[in-house]
DNA sequence: GGCTATTAGTTGTAAATGTAACTATCAACA
DNA sequence: TGTTGATAGTTACATTTACAACTAATAGCC
C-alpha cells in the first residue's frame, strides 16, 4: 500500500461529522427526551410549531426537510400528549391547521432557552474566527448556497 | 421574543453538524450499500478489519466505538455473505479471531479507493487552510483532545 | 478444587425508521 | 357532471436499532 493509496477513516470528513454531530447532540438529546419525553423529529416539529405558530404538516415537511411519515407520527405522538393541536381546514379539508397548545408553548420556550445556553456552551472554547469558519464551512457542506 | 431570547435552529450547532453529515454521508452509503449490501456499521467493521488485518469483535468495539451488539450483528452478516472469516481463538475460547477473506480485502480495496476519491471531491472546494480548520475544528467537537 | 465475579459474544424484544401502498379530498378539464 | 390526476395525510410492513437478558468461558481467590 502506497503512502499515495493510504485512506485514514479519521480523515474521512462523513466520519468526522458522524462523531461530532452525535457528541454533541446527546447531551441535548438527553434534555428533551427525558424531560418531554420527545424524539429527535418530535422536537423539530414543536420548534417549528413555536417558531412559526400556525403550520400544516406540509408545511413542516418544507421547511424542516422531513419526510411526511415522520411529520405525521410525531405530530400524532405530540398530540398525544398534548403538546399540539390541530383543526382541519375548512377551505380544503385535506389540511390541517396544527398549533401548540400552552402545554407545547411552554416545552418550546423551555427548550429554545436550553438550546440557547447548550449552543452557548459548546461554541464557548472557540474563537469568533474559529466560529464564524465553522459556521459556514458546516453550511457550505449541508448544501446551502452561500 | 426580545433579541436576546432568540434562537434559531439554523444556528444551533448540533442542528449543522447533523445536516452536513447527512448530507455527506448519503452519497457515499449509497456506494457500499448498492454495491456490496452493506450497513453502515458493516462497512465501518470492514474497514477495521481490512487496516489492522486480525482484531476479535471487542476490540472492533473498543477501536471504532460501537457497541457489542451492533458489531456482533454486523460480523454475522458480513460473514453470511464471505466478506469476513472467524476463529476461535484456542487460548481463550471466548473470543475470536476475525479476518477478511479475499473478497472482503477485494471490498475493502475498493470501498477505500472510493471513499479517497469522494472525501477529495467534498474538499475540493475549500481552501487548505479551511480544510486544517475543519478537522480542528471537528475533532474538537468529537471530543478528542489536542 | 470450587465459589463468585468478569469478560466475549449472542439473542429476544420493543421502539424507531424507511418505503410503499393506502384513503380522502380537491383541481382540471372534457 | 364525471373522470383523471394530483395533493395531504395515514397506515402497514419490513428493516434497523437500542437495551436488557442471556450463554459460555475465564480469572481470582478462599
Amino acid at each position: 500500500m502506497t503512502e499515495d493509496d493510504d485512506f485514514q477513516l479519521e480523515t474521512f470528513l462523513p466520519y468526522l461529522l458522524n462523531r461530532a454531530a452525535e457528541a454533541t447532540s446527546l447531551e441535548f438529546q438527553r434534555l428533551y427526551k427525558d424531560r418531554y419525553g420527545m424524539l429527535r423529529t418530535e422536537w423539530r416539529v414543536l420548534y417549528h410549531l413555536g417558531r412559526y405558530e400556525t403550520l400544516t404538516a406540509k408545511a413542516i415537511c418544507d421547511r424542516a426537510g422531513l419526510h411526511k411519515t415522520k411529520v405525521s407520527r410525531a405530530v400524532a405522538a405530540l398530540e398525544k400528549r398534548r403538546f399540539v393541536a390541530r383543526d382541519t381546514v375548512a377551505e380544503d379539508r385535506r389540511k390541517e391547521r396544527l398549533r401548540l397548545t400552552p402545554t407545547g408553548q411552554a416545552a418550546f420556550r423551555d427548550l429554545t432557552a436550553e438550546a440557547r445556553r447548550y449552543n452557548a456552551r459548546l461554541l464557548a472554547n472557540f474563537s469568533s474566527t474559529d466560529r464564524k469558519a465553522l459556521n459556514r464551512l458546516l453550511s457550505s457542506l449541508a448544501g446551502d448556497v452561500g
